[in-house]
DNA sequence: GAAATAGAACAT
DNA sequence: TGTTCTATTTCA
C-alpha cells in the first residue's frame, strides 16, 4: 500500500511512502503519520492512498493518532482555507492540529473485555511501549478497549457530526456598545447552552479584555465558561480541548486558536470586535479568523454573530449585499466633542497647547480620569541630528529607528535590531538631537513634569504584566491620567471621564489603504471601551481632518465603500502580495521575470515595486496582484511553487 | 523549510 | 587549487 502525505512545507505537492503491513489496516485519509524526510522525521497527513507496491519508496514510521482528529467538516474548512489563502493543505492542517496538543498524554485505557484486563487503567503511552502501538490500535479496532481522557472520563472517539437542523442559520452583525453586546450575546448563548450545545466565542487577544469578558460571562454561566486562548497552556488547554470535544453546555472563550478547535455539538460562534488585526494570524499560515469562522459556521450549518461598534469594510459589504443581517443599536449619544486646533505639529515639537493643559487641570480638580491617546508607544519614532540633518537609521536594514527612553534603547521597528543610545548623532557625533514623532512614553514624561503627585500611567500593551500593574491603583477616588496607544480601547470596565486624542489623524499616513477605516475603528472603539463624556481631538491646522465624517456610521461606511470600489481595493478585489528576497540583483530579476511571465500569460494586472535595498547586502522585490482570485488561482499556485517566493493573501499594510 | 549540492568569485 | 559565499535543487 502507498500513501500520499501532505507535509507542512511550502510546496503544494504531496510525498509518497509505502506502508508496512502492520499499519495497513488502520490507514485512513487525514490521519497523521510520522515519516522520514531528508534526514529527519516529520509529521504529515495522509491526503490519499492506493494499493500499488513501490519498493523504491521509503516506509512510514508509524501512524500518530488512532483516528483522524478532525471530522469531515473541519477538514473541509481546512481545504477551503488552503485554497483561499494559497497555502499548502499540509501547512493548514499542521496549524489546525499543532504539536502543542498533547492528546495521548491525557488518555488512559479502559478494558472492555476480560482478556485485556491487564491493560485496564494503563496510560496509553505506557501501553504503546509495553505491547506495541499497532497491537493497541488492533484492540481498539476490535472494540476490546476504550480510551478515556483525564478530564471528562468519557471515551475518546472521532468527533461526531452535528445533525443538521432544517432552519437556515443566521449571520448577524450586531452593532452596539459593550453593555448591549454582552446582553445580546448572553441571551443568545444561554439559548444554545440550554439545548446542550457548545458555543465558541472569539475575543481580541489582550489579557485585560479577556478577563473582563470572563468576569461578565461568569456571572451568568459560572463554571461552564472555558478558556482556549493565548494564555491557556498545557493542562488547562487540554482540559478545554477534551471538554469541548466530549461534552456539551460550554461557552468556550478564546482567540484565533479556536478557529479549528473541534467542538461537539457546536451551536453558535460569536466574534467580538472582528475588525481587530489580532484576528489575523501572521506566523506561517496567514489567515483571518473572523472570515474563517464565518465559513466554518456555513459548513457546520450554525449561526454566527459579529458584534462590534466598528465593523470591518468586508463585513459591512456582506451586509450591503444581503449576506449578513444587521442589528443596530443607537449609541454615541450625549457626548461632547471638541477640536483643539494647533498651529504647530505636536508630534514634531512636543509642546502641548495651553488649552489642553487647562482642560487636564480642571479634570484633576474634579477628580476625573483622563485618557490620552497617541498612535505611537515609544518616546520618539524619528530622531534627527540638527547638525548634519540626518535621521537615525538602522545599521542593519536602514529603517528609521525609534527611541525607548526607559530602556535607553534605539530600536528598529522593521527588523527589531536594538542598540544603546549614546546621546549623540550616529553619523557626525553632534549632541544636538531632536526627538520628533513622539509617543506615549514622551507624553508620560511631559505629564509627570507638569503635574506633580498625580497618578499617571502608560498603557501600551507591550507587556501585559506592566499594564496590569499600572492599572492597579487607578480608581475614581483620585484623579488619574492614562496615556496609551490603541491598547486603551481594550480597557473595558475602566471609565474615563475625558478622552484626548493626540495625533489620531496621523493614522492616515500609517495605515495604508485602510487608513480611514482604521481611524474610524480606533476612535469608535476608544469611545466604546472608555465611555468618556467629553472628547477632545487635538490636530494641527494644516493636517486636520473632518471629524464629523467619522461620527456617522452609516454615511461613513457607504462613503468608504464607494471609494474602495472606485479604487478597486478590498472588499471589491482581493490583493496578493508577492515578495522575492535575494542577495544578488541578477538572481532576483530572474525570478521576477519568471513571475511576470506567468502573470502576463494569464493576462493579469500587477505591478512591481523595488528593488528595495534591504539589509547590508541584498534586494527585495514586491509585486502586487489585484483581482478575483478564482481567475488566477492556477497562476498563483505556480508562483507559489517557485523557491524564494512568498505570497501573502490579503496583506494588512500596503 | 532546510539540508545537500552546484556554481561563482576570490585569495593563495 | 583551496576557501567562502551565493544560488539552486531536492526531499518520497
Amino acid at each position: 500500500m502507498i500513501v500520499h502525505v501532505a507535509l507542512s512545507i511550502p510546496v503544494t505537492k504531496t510525498f509518497s511512502y509505502s506502508v508496512p503491513e502492520k499499519w495497513e489496516p488502520f490507514i485512513k485519509r487525514f490521519l497523521r503519520v510520522r515519516v522520514p524526510f531528508k534526514n529527519k522525521t516529520l509529521v504529515g497527513f495522509i491526503s490519499d492512498m492506493d494499493d500499488g507496491v513501490d519498493t523504491n519508496l521509503k516506509e512510514i514510521y508509524e501512524i500518530v493518532d488512532i483516528f483522524p482528529l478532525m471530522n469531515d467538516k473541519l477538514i473541509l474548512l481546512c481545504e477551503w482555507a488552503s485554497h483561499y489563502y494559497i497555502t499548502p493543505i499540509g501547512i493548514v492542517l499542521k496549524y489546525a492540529i499543532p504539536a502543542s496538543l498533547h492528546i495521548e498524554k491525557y488518555l488512559t485505557i479502559k478494558a472492555l473485555e476480560g482478556r485485556v484486563l491487564a491493560l485496564d487503567n494503563v496510560p496509553l503511552k505506557k501501553a504503546y511501549t509495553a505491547i506495541g502501538k499497532d497491537t493497541v490500535f488492533q484492540h481498539y479496532k476490535e472494540g476490546l478497549i476504550e480510551l478515556c481522557d483525564a478530564f471528562t472520563n468519557k471515551p475518546f472517539s472521532p468527533l461526531a457530526e452535528k445533525s443538521k437542523s432544517m432552519e437556515k442559520p443566521e449571520r448577524i452583525l450586531y452593532i452596539g456598545d459593550i453593555e448591549s453586546r454582552l446582553e445580546y450575546y448572553t441571551d443568545l448563548i444561554s439559548i444554545h447552552l440550554n439545548k446542550g450545545g457548545n458555543v465558541l466565542m472569539l475575543l481580541p487577544d489582550y489579557y485585560i479584555t479577556g478577563r473582563y469578558f470572563y468576569r461578565m460571562l461568569f456571572k451568568r454561566f459560572h463554571n461552564n465558561v472555558l478558556w482556549y486562548g493565548a494564555t491557556t497552556k498545557g493542562r488547562q488547554r487540554m482540559e478545554t480541548y477534551f471538554k469541548a470535544r466530549n461534552e456539551g453546555g460550554f461557552l468556550i472563550l478564546g482567540n484565533i486558536s479556536c478557529t479549528f478547535l473541534p467542538v461537539l455539538n457546536n451551536s453558535l460562534i460569536v466574534v467580538d470586535r472582528h475588525e481587530e488585526d489580532e484576528y489575523r494570524n501572521e506566523e506561517g499560515f496567514k489567515f483571518n479568523a473572523g472570515l474563517l469562522v464565518m465559513k466554518r459556521a456555513e459548513i457546520e450549518h450554525i449561526p454566527v454573530v459579529f458584534g462590534s461598534v466598528a465593523p470591518s469594510m468586508e463585513i459591512f459589504k456582506f451586509v450591503q449585499d444581503g449576506n449578513i443581517n444587521i442589528i443596530e443599536k443607537a449609541w454615541l449619544k450625549n457626548k461632547k466633542y471638541s477640536e483643539i486646533i494647533t498651529e504647530k505639529n505636536i508630534s514634531s515639537y512636543g509642546t502641548l497647547p495651553e488649552e489642553l493643559i487647562k482642560i487636564i487641570n480642571t479634570a484633576i480638580e474634579k477628580k476625573e480620569i483622563v485618557a490620552i491617546f497617541t498612535p505611537r508607544k515609544d518616546y520618539s519614532s524619528y530622531i534627527q541630528c540638527l547638525d548634519c540633518k540626518r535621521p537615525f537609521l538602522c545599521p542593519v536594514c536602514q529603517g528609521i529607528m525609534s527611541y525607548q527612553k526607559h530602556k535607553n534603547l534605539l530600536v528598529c521597528p522593521a527588523c527589531s535590531k536594538n542598540l544603546e543610545y549614546k546621546e549623540m548623532c550616529m553619523n557626525c557625533g553632534s549632541n544636538l538631537i531632536r526627538f520628533s514623532q513622539i509617543g506615549a512614553e514622551y507624553f508620560e514624561e511631559k505629564m509627570k513634569n507638569i503635574l506633580k503627585n498625580i497618578h499617571i500611567v502608560r498603557i501600551t500593551g507591550e507587556t501585559i504584566k506592566e499594564d496590569l500593574e499600572n492599572l492597579k491603583n487607578v480608581s475614581h477616588e483620585t484623579p488619574a491620567i492614562i496615556i496609551g496607544t490603541q491598547t486603551l480601547s481594550k480597557l473595558y470596565g475602566l471609565h474615563a471621564n475625558k478622552l484626548i486624542l493626540i495625533g489620531w489623524e496621523e493614522l492616515l499616513r500609517i495605515a495604508g489603504y485602510r487608513a480611514e477605516e482604521k481611524m474610524f475603528q480606533v476612535f469608535t472603539n476608544l469611545l466604546d471601551a472608555l465611555s468618556p463624556e467629553e472628547i477632545y481631538i487635538v490636530m494641527e491646522r494644516k493636517k486636520g481632518v473632518n471629524t464629523t465624517y467619522f461620527l456617522n456610521l452609516k454615511t461613513f461606511y457607504l462613503e468608504e465603500l464607494k471609494k474602495r470600489r472606485a479604487a478597486e481595493f478590498p472588499p471589491y478585489l482581493r490583493i496578493f502580495l508577492i515578495e522575492v528576497e535575494k542577495k544578488g540583483e541578477q538572481a532576483g530579476i530572474k525570478i521576477i521575470n519568471k513571475i511576470k511571465e506567468i502573470i502576463e500569460k494569464e493576462g493579469l494586472t500587477g505591478y512591481v515595486t523595488g528593488p528595495l535595498m534591504q539589509k547590508k547586502k541584498g534586494y527585495r522585490w514586491r509585486i502586487i496582484l489585484k483581482g478575483n482570485k478564482e481567475l488566477f488561482y492556477k497562476s498563483l499556485l505556480q508562483i507559489y511553487n517557485i523557491p524564494e517566493v512568498r505570497i501573502e493573501a490579503d496583506p494588512l499594510y500596503i
